[in-house]
DNA sequence: CGCAAATAGTAAGTATAGCTATTAATTGCT
DNA sequence: AGCAATTAATAGCTATACTTACTATTTGCG
């Protein structure tokens, strides 16, 4: 078990716990939603009429992930598609009305779950350590084409 | 943008890197490798001849996975299954010769990598944020069944 | 002993997650 | 204008990751 400190099995297990504690947390809320599809629809909702390449830049996936989940948020009425009058080849992507209501709905239960994912942490460490998660990431140049 | 600096998007991207780093540096080993797939092997040199069952509890996966993992492993064959005596449900699983060589070989590749993963961050500062992702998980029930 | 409960593994289904390749459309350069 | 390079999206492939359901055993208890 020489795997079992090192940093990538670590943060994987966070990993682990985040999205179980999201998926509790929705369930609760009766939405069915993963991680993934709440932070695409954080990113359509601050740029409304985006293209399906810049949401997977804002929130670093790849371009054939984010079209699953665009088609999975369409298929439950939260978002809308249709083709760029500038941009024949592009998707502009926007919210809803309906998904524009969940996502005001579920946006305060994501960020009191945060506290969640870090139970194990008082207050000033969990602190530090999204102070050195982002300083981590921050000095890295983007893994995703 | 709320989302960008909420602790499960950081964990997200962290994790990202991570997989990253690791899928490099096996493919310059030359070999195919994923981090799961690292992981089982490790606790299966650890405990020779350990059911499948108790493979995914000690990485803290679920058996399903575990079951297509070790389909996987034993296809390179890196491991080898057999039905336990004591008890034919469970399936005895081992390391090949090949695959104890391969996993001796990509060890201290392993290691060196986990560095990288946290590459913005100085000693002192990686020292740190392991110490907090240790304490977030080992004070953390098994969210595995 | 006899049978209900528990357990090991697999199967099927959904959702990431990323790769390569392909198609369609746009841009840049000459 | 003409064409190469680029780009947006999708398709197909592989590998996690977890859920529920199912089969085969084994165990625990009366």
């Amino acid at each position: 078990m020489k795997a079992h400190g090192m940093a990538g099995h670590l943060i994987r297990r966070l990993n682990q716990v985040s999205t179980h504690v999201f998926s509790q947390h929705m369930q609760e809320a009766g939405l069915d939603l993963t991680p993934v599809q709440f932070a695409a629809m954080d990113a359509i909702a601050t740029h409304p009429g985006i293209d399906q390449a810049s949401v997977a830049a804002h929130i670093a996936y790849d371009r054939a992930t984010i079209g699953g989940v665009i088609d999975r948020l369409e298929q439950k009425g939260f978002v809308a598609r249709n083709v760029s009058k500038r941009d024949r080849r592009a998707r502009e992507v926007r919210l809803t009305d309906r998904g524009q209501e969940v996502l005001d709905e579920i946006l305060p239960v994501v960020t009191a779950l945060q506290e969640e994912i870090l139970t194990g942490l008082d207050d000033a460490e969990r602190q530090t350590f999204l102070r050195l998660a982002r300083k981590a990431i921050g000095s890295l140049p983007d893994q995703t084409g």
